[in-house]
DNA sequence: GGGCGCATGTAATGAGTTACATGATTGA
DNA sequence: TCAATCATGTAACTCATTACATGCGCCC
């Protein structure tokens, strides 16, 4: 559902198009949030159907027509639904994507750390694209900022592993 | 393919039979990896029959047919091609699990304050087990720190927000 | 004799992505 | 005129989960 709450919070502050709401997930909030067209697309169909927003039709000039999207009182009581749900709850991460480090000992130290060094200016990239991702005010800019912190954690803890596989190598 | 760079990794240090081995994962990578039954079941016949492991049945006593999992020669390559591809990348999480960050402010300070206190016993519960998992030798061990380094920063991150709240609140 | 542990699976479902499809306007 | 942007979708596929199904042995 957290999908559903991140369009319905967009969608409480200012009435949009699909396109609209895709084309600023993908602008300003790529740096934590990743959704694809048509999963925006789908999801707003559905929360349509289910009565949590309006669709309304518009043209600008000769432009394709839009479908404007806006909450519903339903919807606005799903928002604080999802919204506390979201907030008070804590799920562990399913799968740890680094799970490579498990098996490192398996390569040799020299090797470990040429590969570990090209996860870790990745992670760097990474982090440089997000101190430079669009600002914004409120609490908007909160997830921005953990997603900033996170990547700098994971740059510490990267930094640790390599420091201590030169260690054990030399 | 990261869960079956897991499988293909556990595999490699000693043959075993699917329950075995989703069992081993459970009990003492649970911190960390959760991988269900079907999904164990699934990936060892795929890549048997993609012939990455061999099949041998077994059975001890009257207890039920077992199937023993063990590495091909093509099983090993797919292990250190797939190890290499996972040391080396860094994918950005796809979707921030606490998207309701976003959304504070349109409650008021002393319910976000209570809303994320709850989720900070979570993470904290989470911490305690965490740090109370099964001990393993070598890099095994290190996705387990790893997880234990990221929930501490969690409870960090969220003792900061909480405090911000608190002071604007008051 | 009844429930739990061992051991294996299948079938249906869900959530999201990729690839495909359409069509108009705008700017080089 | 050709590509990019605006704007909307459908269809097929992937990956993993949940729910369901089976059956023997062991212990209380």
């Amino acid at each position: 559902m957290e999908r559903e709450l991140l369009l319905l919070g967009l969608l409480r502050q200012q009435e949009m198009h699909g396109y609209q709401l895709h084309e600023f997930i993908e602008r300003d909030l790529s740096v934590c949030i990743n959704m694809k067209k048509p999963t925006a697309y789908y999801l707003l169909k559905k929360m349509s159907q289910d009565g949590w927003i309006t669709e309304e039709l518009a043209r600008e000039g000769n432009r394709p027509t839009k479908k404007v999207y806006r909450l519903t009182a339903a919807g606005e009581a799903a928002f604080q639904r999802l919204l506390r749900e979201n907030l008070s709850t804590y799920r562990l991460a399913e799968f740890s994507d680094e799970i490579g480090l498990a098996f490192l000992e398996s390569l040799d130290a020299e090797e470990a750390v040429r590969l570990l060094s090209q996860r870790r200016k990745a992670v760097s990239e990474a982090l440089a694209s997000a101190m430079t991702a669009p600002q914004h005010q409120g609490s908007l800019q909160w997830i921005i900022e953990r997603q900033i912190q996170r990547l700098k954690n994971e740059l510490t803890w990267m930094d640790e592993i390599i420091a201590r596989l030169e260690e054990s190598g030399s």
